[in-house]
DNA sequence: TGTATACAGGTTGTATACGATTTCTCCGAT
DNA sequence: ATCGGAGAAATCGTATACAACCTGTATACA
């Protein structure tokens, strides 16, 4: 429990959020690898709380499929198969361009602009703060380019969604150096959007997905993770 | 706190899991109104336990969408508005016509026939009993319906979503007796999977959704429920 | 009369203690 | 040596007590 970084310094209304949000930070980031132990107490422990505020937090990491817990036997950080990141990279396509379609139909132009704004990321081979940022902006921007869709239950899904995918590219990106390969991605996005060319949008859209999909399943594979098939 | 009905003849695991089913079914049937107040004290007495089972219910809830909580204030049952119905229509349709796509791809002879057998539902006009039957089978159907897709991740989301709209079919159910005009919609369905007629079945689900949203939206216009647009 | 402040009531947030359930260990009998 | 059962340890499940926080009300003061 040495050295949990910037983290303590950010100051949550509850401590049950605050351990959602450090206990989520550290599955995604990989600190908790897949099929990590954990307990209550010992979570207590770590995070500096009672054992009530990480109940609740360990609750709503299980919806969300980021923690599985068996009754009177722990906790553990689910395993990563290659069916479920094809699972979820299916339903984040079908959500994601269905956003896009409402996106391009109900947006302005400011709404637009502004987002174009949030469209330049970036990361450095092999550096995992670095990691950490671009995955946050790449987030942040395909949430508000939903949001802008204005359906919060179909927002609220893919939120929760990207979220969980996180895990995935976390465990993909130190494995190749695809900053060139999606340099721009985000900006040819929007401007199609910009220019009204809601069909060449959505085809830019899905291309970005199914090749981010490819990228980390090949590099998976390639490199002989022994990851569940099923 | 009087008569609860046969639900307390039902043995639950935990007396969480108990506390949030009764409160998930009182609010889906609209025992506890749009609107309505609820604290932790209140529900823990009318369940019969301590507030905390009653917490992770009201969390569960939270985060289903079925209830909404304000630190310090007290919880409260959402209100139902049109845009919202319009919401969750749009993103069923999107859902359950994918799933069925993959499902038409996926399942086999024997399932699809296993199903067929759930696909007879109906119910009485101002009945309320039988409301809640006719809506869980069909629930249910749905449900199985989707789950043949084989994507997990996929079927969490489309069942809570059905879930959360329960309490939309409760509202416009007793509007309006629609039981003829929905006779035999699932067994058509599974007649078109069942020959292979992959595109005539989506059609005719993404047609009966949006009837059903036609109906509720309708029966709710026309008796004047003043539910708030947006 | 108007405003600010202190206080009381109600509600959720958290800590602690205890109970229920599972699993493992260890010891004895066969 | 192996099997079975009693008991201990670990873990989650629940109840209770108290703290933190918000809101409305009444009161003191200008």
């Amino acid at each position: 429990m040495a050295e949990r970084g910037r983290l303590e310094a950010v100051e949550r209304r509850t401590a049950a959020e605050g351990v959602y949000l450090a206990l989520k930070r550290d599955i995604i980031t990989l600190r908790h690898p897949p099929g990590a132990s954990l307990t209550e107490h010992s979570l207590a422990a770590r995070h500096g709380t009672s054992r009530v505020p990480v109940r609740e937090a360990c609750r709503r990491l299980q919806q969300e499929g980021l923690l599985v817990g068996r009754p009177y036997k722990g906790y553990s950080v689910p395993p990563i198969s290659l069916k479920e990141i094809g699972d979820c990279f299916d339903l984040r396509e079908l959500l994601e361009c269905h956003a896009l379609e409402l996106t391009s139909r109900r947006a302005s132009a400011a709404e637009l602009a502004g987002l174009k704004a949030l469209a330049a990321v970036a990361y450095t081979f092999h550096d995992w703060d670095s990691y950490a940022d671009f995955l946050e902006r790449n987030f942040d921007f395909h949430v508000r380019l939903a949001a802008l869709a204005r359906n919060e239950r179909l927002l609220g899904v893919l939120r929760d969604l990207l979220g969980t995918m996180q895990r995935f590219f976390f465990l993909g990106l130190d494995l190749g150096d695809f900053g060139a390969e999606m340099r721009g991605e985000h900006e040819e996005l929007i401007a199609h959007l910009q220019h009204g060319r809601t069909a060449a949008a959505i085809d830019c859209l899905r291309g970005q997905i199914r090749s981010s999909r490819d990228r980390i399943l090949r590099a998976l594979i390639d490199q002989r993770f022994d990851l569940p098939l099923e």
